[in-house]
DNA sequence: TTTACGAAATTGGTTGACCAGTTTGATTTG
DNA sequence: CAAATCAAACTGGTCAACCAATTTCGTAAA
């Protein structure tokens, strides 16, 4: 993206393709179309096409050769590659766990007056939206990014979050979302966080951090009760390795 | 780079490119040298200045504007893109203690005999890498991962260590990278390994996790006594942030 | 003098043609 | 029949010309 928020033309190209190799199960070493079909078959110059392909090498997705073809990229590239962008929403969830309880328990020490104030806004915009039965992935966000801030790791919060935003796109992945946010879940996580922030007013290491962790884990439940077992598409997120408790 | 080891050209001029906004002095938001000026003064085509561009702009180098030029990286995009996929080392090295040293905790209560004779197998790879005088990244990092894996946790480790690993290409690092290989920290680190593996040995998850933590500690310490103040590369990864403490 | 306008210059965006390695397969040669 | 050869076809690499958005700057209007 650019930095007024549109994007190059490049990179819709690449994305598309990207989106190609994800859906079209392309296998590592597989032979990816060439420039010229690309460019025919979407009716554009070569060079757009070409400028998408260095993008999906940079990223990792493609093996350009000279003279022979592209080939979607094999060895360490792409486990890398395919790994990351792998990960389910519970692998997800356990990283935050690990990485948010910790940090919610240093906030304990670090936080101001202000930043508890902030927090005290953002659970009431969560109540309001509840209220109005409003979809406000927004707020949930927040409080879990404020609290981060308060101890200048919000860096590292913000990345699993946007891995878990990646996941945003596949359908499995909606389907859940749709229905977490349907229900009322919501409501016993906006008192999770009270607890978490009331821990967090009390000066209280321990507890603000037990109480991130439960949260959680109350997420990781949700999501659990959630996935239809008998789902093809649930494959490989079912099973949830247990990682150290609180 | 391609498979075969060689560059292609887009990233031969990149690099130079990349090269000449540290070297010059260029700031955020500076105005760079159009891709006219550029292909004239190397002599070659635009085409290959602006796939060179390309990359600098996918790297977070330069910010693109048709129909006014292109500018060194600044506000949203600097931050948001190299400091957020871009990690710095000392942000990764928190990641990795944070996550790292719960696993080692927890660790301490699944890992079974043969993952203990495995870990010393890999300690003693690491032992006689340094009395040969060998590089050998390879066994330290298996440490690491082998008791991930004892917790099932390997996708996360693995996951962190790669944005790591990521960062070997970057010239500030691989300074970095080359002077703590140079040198004899390696062998206080494989005593730090040394002493992880005793803790698990008697299932002693608290002073597991501390055991995890201080190595991951000490490596920090070590990679900030190296950093250059003055360099002016290691801007922006000086600033530690300090994370709960153990 | 200040502001508003608009043409001209400058910028990145896009294209099609041609260059240079690689692969392929029919043909020659042993 | 098998191996070597080599030319044709296919690949990505490079280029110069033209298109479209933005900026610049002189001019005219207020």
């Amino acid at each position: 993206m650019t930095s007024d928020g549109s994007k190059r033309r490049y990179q819709e190209i690449a994305e598309s393709l990207a989106r190609r190799i994800a859906e079209e199960g392309y296998r590592p070493g597989d032979k990816f179309p060439t420039e010229r079909q690309i460019s025919l078959e979407m009716g554009i110059s070569r060079s757009l096409v070409r400028e998408a392909f260095i993008m999906l090498e940079i990223e990792g997705y493609l093996d350009v050769r000279k003279g022979s073809g592209s080939y979607v990229a094999a060895g360490e590239k792409i486990s890398l590659n395919i790994q990351k962008s792998d990960f389910g929403p519970f692998e997800l969830l356990q990283a935050r766990q690990l990485l948010e309880s910790s940090i919610a328990g240093f906030a304990a020490s670090t936080i101001t007056k202000s930043d508890i104030i902030k927090l005290r806004e953002t659970l009431e915009l969560e109540r309001r939206a509840i209220e109005n039965g409003e979809e406000d992935y927004f707020a949930d966000r927040q409080f879990h990014l404020r609290i981060a801030e308060a101890t200048q790791n919000s860096v590292l919060v913000d990345h699993v979050e946007e891995l878990w935003k990646k996941r945003e796109n596949s359908p499995m992945w909606a389907r859940l979302h749709d229905r977490i946010f349907d229900l009322s879940y919501r409501t016993s996580w906006l008192d999770d966080h009270a607890a978490v922030l009331e821990a967090l007013r009390h000066r209280n290491a321990e507890q603000a951090r037990l109480a991130m962790w439960q949260h959680l884990e109350n997420v990781r439940l949700t999501l659990l009760e959630l996935s239809d077992v008998g789902d093809p598409e649930f494959d490989g997120y079912l099973y949830t390795p247990t990682v150290a408790s609180p």
